[in-house]
DNA sequence: ATGGTCGGCCTCCGA
């Protein structure tokens, strides 16, 4: 069994001993993190590689930033999403582990709508669509785990009114994850939980998380060689209820094998 | 109750 986590840490620095109280209790045998927010050569490695994890990161200053961690180096295979030779955010990192290839994927949040800022996300989830077009036709087990910042459905938002406008559920987003999907990827939360009401983020904001006002956005995105694996998936409400916590909480799945 | 919160950091931007 393989347990491969998703967990956006909102700053691995001011993270770190959220971070590896987590990895202590959690025990992820991958754990693929986003806004790590700093520099590659900032990651703080120590720390972690003292907590049993060896870690590949990309980073960027003050912003974005992702990693994965695993028990052995993960070898990496690619540290920018392909498709645009300008782009220079530090949102994606897929490495194989064990035989197993993951992404980390820190989705741009397209806010506000009527900004270039928006043409990005989905001009992203194009390059995002025919990376998967390019994998999928390798046969192999694989799982994007990240941060998509896209609320799929109304079931997954505490008030879908307050989220009409934003760019996290605009029908352009849904529409361009679900078409990610429909290529034949199994969204692993749902394809084992019908609930509503499940989340993995709540804002910082008005007692969000006090008064159960989420949304879920992380997401763990297995292809047909992985799904035929999948055994559970869940979201850990626990981190999100600790002191400094992150404004994410973590999801994970386990794959038979 | 017409606000409120974080993190990084060229004191405001991004979320």
């Amino acid at each position: 069994m393989v347990k491969i986590a998703s967990w956006n840490v909102n700053s691995i620095k001011a993270r770190l001993p959220n971070v590896l109280e987590w990895l202590e209790a959690a025990k992820p045998d991958i754990a693929l993190l986003q806004e790590t927010k700093c520099l590659a050569e900032n990651f703080p490695r120590l720390e972690i590689e003292a907590a049993g994890y060896k870690a590949a990161v990309v980073g960027q200053k003050s912003y974005n930033g992702v990693a994965i961690l695993a028990r052995q180096a993960p070898e990496v295979l690619l540290e920018r999403l392909p498709g645009d030779e300008e782009d220079e955010q530090a949102r994606y990192l897929e490495a194989r582990i064990d035989g197993l290839r993951v992404a980390t994927i820190y989705l741009p949040n397209g806010n506000p709508v009527a900004s270039d800022k928006f043409g990005y996300k989905l001009a992203w989830m194009d390059r995002l669509r025919r990376r998967v077009d390019a994998l999928l036709p390798l046969e192999e087990p694989f799982v994007l785990g990240g941060d998509y910042n896209v609320i799929p459905e109304d079931r997954d938002c505490y008030d879908p009114k307050a989220w009409a406008g934003d760019a996290l559920f605009q029908p352009q987003s849904r529409a361009a994850f679900r078409t990610i999907q429909n290529l034949g990827l199994t969204e692993a939360f749902r394809a084992l939980h019908q609930e509503s009401g499940a989340y993995t983020f709540w804002d910082y904001q008005a007692g969000a998380w006090d008064q159960g006002h989420g949304i879920r956005i992380d997401h763990l995105l297995l292809s047909p060689q992985a799904a035929d694996r999948l055994q559970a998936c869940e979201i850990d409400r626990a981190p999100r209820g600790k002191p400094k916590a992150s404004d994410h909480t973590p999801i994970w799945c386990e794959l038979s094998g």
